[in-house]
DNA sequence: TCTTCTTTCATACGTATGATTGAAACAGTT
DNA sequence: AACTGTTTCAATCATACGTATGAAAGAAGA
């Protein structure tokens, strides 16, 4: 089967890299598993970061355009009120989860990469990455500003890097806890479902008392 | 400064890895910066990867330690009545900010170690790695357990992956977040407070609906 | 068929890596 | 001082890596 070679190349990258991690995987396994030539990523890449750069976006473009799309339709539905705290949260968590059969063979080992990549890579790397989520981070957080005005932007950010972590360990070691036989028989909908429950109650926890706002600024 | 060439290794070793992770880190520069010979670390170690576990475990020994030592005071507390969810709670999270001045130049980096140590290592090294955590994971479970019996095993697996992701990316993300002025004055004690809320308020959330227990299996 | 552009391939390059070695320096004991 | 075990060192090894090269094969059009 000779299929396309920049594809075959972007789902076995997308595979070992969400296996073994970026810094961990050679080139040379990738290409001898895809049955290409080594020289074929940089022809058709650059480099290999560049390889996973494309990896990344090829799923996270369309994830994202859906997660903005959902808020539009939340926010559209809320008219001039707040929206729907839950809903908000649904619409940010949902399209990872869903996105090429998430859990199936390929999408689940996208979301492990995505899971591992936070942490991984280089300063400059994780800057391009960082970006592509920084305007989708950007609205979610103004629109859970508006479904819980108590909450001032400083705690409503943290708050999101707490959503996002639960978000990115599920992907990357949900698969194992499942493996382990911790888990139960949950598939991806049903842990959707928890954790969009975990968080929104998290997101309306009072907020944190004798914290307001700037009160530690003389610290 | 002479001081001891292994702690040096270490200390040097704890920083790199945590900067640019594990793999992308050559033995060397942790050499030269410690001012020892590259042989140092294969005497004193043995291997670069016994050098990261005794980084490891350097840390997170007393961390789990102090865990299981604040739970007992918990569950003393307790009696035979369940114990309080939210001090559990604290009981988990508040080590791992505590030690070390966890935001202090030292600490801060073996926390992004933590953070990253899931996508670099590959799968033995993992296990490990999991397996001091996991008596601990354990004896927590089996606390949060009683104190929200409602919840069966599976849900609270998942409930506790979600905090822990949590905790691990606010212990990498949290000093860029504060770095970038997001985040507004708050100081490791804040976010630690914010952080056993949030996570308070997600184990307190109903029981999803219609995934009870076993319901899945049929699947 | 000839020409041109794209893609694939085997192979090589230069370098960086983790590990090893054997000798030297050191420290403690007798 | 002489001996002994430990620690440090410069130098070396074998290998693995990302990337580059230049030739071959393929595709499309005239």
């Amino acid at each position: 089967m000779p299929m396309d070679t920049r594809e075959r190349i972007l789902d076995v990258a997308e595979r070992l890299f969400g296996e073994r991690g970026f810094p961990a995987t050679p080139l040379r396994d990738i290409t001898t598993e895809a049955g290409v030539n080594v020289a074929s990523v940089n022809y058709h890449f650059g480099s290999k970061e560049a390889l996973l750069a494309e990896v990344l976006e090829r799923r996270l473009k369309p994830i994202n355009a859906r997660r903005l799309e959902l808020l539009d339709a939340v926010e559209a539905r809320a008219g001039d009120g707040p929206p729907e705290l839950e809903a908000v949260i649904r619409a940010f968590l949902s399209p990872p989860f869903h996105s090429q059969r998430a859990w199936g063979d390929k999408g689940r080992n996208f979301l492990r990469l995505v899971g591992r990549i936070h942490g991984e890579t280089n300063e400059e790397f994780r800057a391009t990455f960082v970006k592509q989520f920084d305007a989708v981070l950007e609205r979610f957080t103004a629109a859970l500003h508006r479904a819980r005005p108590e909450l001032d932007e400083a705690d409503l950010s943290w708050r999101m890097l707490f959503m996002v972590g639960s978000m990115a360990f599920t992907m990357s070691w949900g698969p194992e806890l499942l493996a382990r036989g911790r888990g139960g028989g949950r598939d991806p909908e049903d842990v959707l479902e928890s954790l969009v429950l975990y968080a929104a109650a998290g997101m309306a926890a009072p907020a944190p008392l004798g914290v307001p706002a700037v009160a530690t600024a003389a610290r």
